[in-house]
DNA sequence: CCTTCAGGTTAACGACCGCTAACCTCCCTG
DNA sequence: CAGGGAGGTTAGCGGTCGTTAACCTGAAGG
């Protein structure tokens, strides 16, 4: 994957523009108009590009699914067996933190307009995020062999949440530097885990096995 | 705050309707029609009860963000100074669990559809907001002195994304029981806070006796 | 030089949606 | 028992939105 130099094409210009709008109003709330106008274009002409703004929508969410879940495998690839799970964890974290600080738009879509996709549409996406979060499900485990697997998913959903709660940030003020943002982030995230893998004050997870 | 047993007014049957829907499908992807049907009456005769389609949602934030502080001040007050601040902060997560539990339409609402309303209304949302923020950020500044004001700021808003993740949990089966969800989120949230606020990667814990 | 075609344009259609108007029907109350 | 308000109903208006149709244009290629 060579890093683009290359200005980039119209396709690309309108997901980014659209990405933006989708995040800041709402599937329903931005018109095909507004994302022309973003563009420079006007309205219709958007068709000469994508079938249709459900399309849109579909490549951006598809596109996101995919782009974490390869990264991720690709993280978990390089670790290959030599790497202590911590440190595969820790790869994992600071991969999904560049993500959803660099993404912000794209990160808000993601668990946002999930449901306005056409069926086919929604199961490869739902499908792509299984696989990811399963992902992280069996390297979480490696590192806390206590943790009962729905709880590990549990656990990885919620830390998923509390990664994904950059866009919130972002309101009041430049908060912290980028690097210190995050930093806290994988430190909480590192945290969160933790807690929930070192089996705790007690037995709530043994009692339901 | 006497629980209630009589019957749900109208009103509140409504509210809680659209809530649900405007979770499910946005805002503007829900139609005023669609939210009469679902208790029983057809479209505009919602207008008995509420001035238009925005002011259901408005209620729907306003509530939200009210009852939000409203608990957090009452649960503030009834350790009044005497309890010690771990004490205090539980007590916050317990509540926002359980409100996270218990209102995940509401949940879900409540950091997505904001910017769909008035702006005096919005204006409202936000200050209340702002004012729970503030709140969680005193007493986590209490328990972790060394923590920096934005940094707690930061770490506050990545709980409640913790936190808030509970409407992703019920996908894909039943998952454990709701006390052993409560129980994992609550130390979780721990666990984050206390890698933000420890200053450092370890030895956080041990510190805090 | 003619053709082709990618990438635009504007006009307009059909569907949908929020909301109002006009009307009906109980039930409560003086 | 009149009557009036609370809480419905259906019909329909006005605006918006996604999409299509028809047309234009400039640059590339034989």
């Amino acid at each position: 994957m060579a890093t683009r130099t290359d200005a980039p094409t119209r396709r690309e210009q309108i997901l980014k523009e659209a990405a933006r709008l989708f995040a800041e109003r709402g599937f329903h709330g931005v018109g095909v108009d507004e994302i022309g106008a973003a563009v420079g274009i006007s309205g219709p002409g958007l068709y000469r590009h994508f079938a249709g703004k459900d399309a849109m929508l579909a490549e951006l969410l598809v596109g996101i699914s995919g782009q974490l879940l390869t990264g991720a495998k690709r993280r978990l690839a390089e670790a290959d067996g030599a790497a202590a799970p911590e440190t595969v964890l820790d790869s994992l974290i600071e991969g999904h933190i560049d993500f959803a600080l660099d993404d912000r738009p794209l990160i808000t879509l993601h668990d946002r307009e999930l449901d306005r996709l056409r069926d086919s549409d929604r199961k490869l996406v739902r499908q792509l995020q299984r696989q990811y979060v399963e992902l992280w499900v069996e390297v979480l485990r490696e590192v806390y062999p206590e943790l009962a697997e729905p709880a590990a998913r549990s656990a990885v959903h919620s830390v998923f949440g509390l990664l994904n709660s950059t866009p919130h940030l972002s309101r009041r003020g430049p908060l912290p530097s980028r690097g210190a943002t995050a930093e806290l982030l994988h430190r909480m995230a590192r945290g969160a885990f933790a807690a929930a893998g070192g089996q705790g004050t007690p037995a709530q997870v043994a009692r339901e096995a």
